[in-house]
DNA sequence: CCGCATCCGGGGCGATACTG
DNA sequence: CAGTATCGCCCCGGATGCGG
């Protein structure tokens, strides 16, 4: 294995998390749950089969990632994080939210986007500010896959999925929903540049941020 | 310049951030401070000149690191952190904690340590538990050049650099000063596996953690 | 001495094809 | 579905050179 051959516990984390893609598939283990090869191969477009397959080993090597053989009816390797491997939330969080400044001039040309990635700006910037009042439902529409918005017990909880009868729909393209969620840019505005909100205002403003959040602002241009 | 081709903030970040040495380099900008070419190549054991050279400028385009031409009687020029650049302890930090675990086991045999990379685990893990008595200064030796531990006001502060009239000084071998540190060994016991202290013991445990705080411990065995 | 640029060998990485 | 096999390419590591 190639090593830093520094005794630094950051040199040591980045011994086992340095290499390409790596961090990427916890993510998407952490996103998404203890998935198939080939939901993970989907959460992660562009990455060789090979490259997949070593760094799960590495993974598992390094207590990070274990593997589950399921019985039926799936009848199916599944890998999940195990509870090492769910420690490093807060450092993925850390570095996603550093890079939420470099998502406000949108997407590149060939970027690729999954609704699923909006979980982590979700989690970080969305709050229930009036959780004395009834749970909402907010349905995400930005790429394939619909997100909802649920507030639960005062906490704001991101998952998969559409519901029957949402307090709101929001959708629009992807740095549009971003900004929004990140606090950059405000409802109002963001629907006067071609945001779409059906349904109540009122909840989907309930859980936005106050204000631009990050230093260098975002979709301000 | 080589993405990951992802609408995703930790993608984005790690497209700046994930290549080989660039991370390491920012922990050796945050922890000394603006300094020369030469001294983060001592700081980087390993590192080829090129690479240096090439991170550098990348890491200057993406505005994390910024250079300024000292004048006399200096007259050479400084790498130094922007705010942004700062903002990145927080990530840094937390992939830090996340490799305490790793150092358990000691240092490998080819492994390079230096002295200043004990200041991520001081930050982390002292703290000033009774920050209403006078202030105390403790030495540490572990590498080549000393630390030390300082309490200011209710805080810890660490830095480079000995004192005249120390209150405690502490010193051996690296995986042994960072078990105390890091709270995975007693005072007392590592004591009688070879760590050396002279002055005020009650000015060392006044500024260690409670208990083994990582869930794997530390230098256990 | 400081701050690189250049050259070169090896291997990590990317893309595709293929298989139990 | 869950990988393995193969093949370029370019990143990386190590050494050397070189202008200021």
């Amino acid at each position: 294995m190639r090593t830093y051959g520094q005794y630094c516990s950051l040199a040591k984390a980045l011994d086992l998390l340095g290499d390409r893609w790596t961090l990427l598939i916890v993510r998407e283990l952490l996103l998404q749950g203890p998935c198939r090869y080939t939901d993970l191969r989907r959460g992660l477009p562009g990455i060789a089969t090979n490259l997949l397959a070593d760094r799960l080993r590495e993974l598992e090597a390094a207590g990070v990632v274990a593997r589950e053989e399921a019985g039926p009816p799936i009848a199916t390797t599944l890998f999940g994080l195990t509870p090492r491997g769910e420690e490093l939330k807060d450092a993925l969080y850390a570095l996603g939210l550093w890079g939420i400044p470099l998502m406000a001039e949108g997407p590149a040309p060939d970027d690729a986007f999954r609704n699923l990635w909006t979980t982590m700006p979700g989690d970080l910037f969305l709050r229930d500010r009036t959780p004395d009042r009834p749970p909402i439902t907010i349905e995400v529409r930005a790429g394939e896959d619909p997100m909802l918005i649920e507030t639960v017990d005062g906490e704001v909880r991101l998952r998969r999925g559409s519901a029957e009868d949402p307090d709101a729909v929001l959708s629009g393209s992807p740095d549009m929903i971003l900004a929004v969620i990140t606090g950059g840019l405000d409802l109002a505005e963001a629907e006067a540049r071609g945001l779409c909100l059906e349904g109540s205002r009122s909840s989907v403003s309930r859980v936005l941020p106050e204000r631009a959040a990050p230093a260098s602002g975002a979709a301000s241009g």
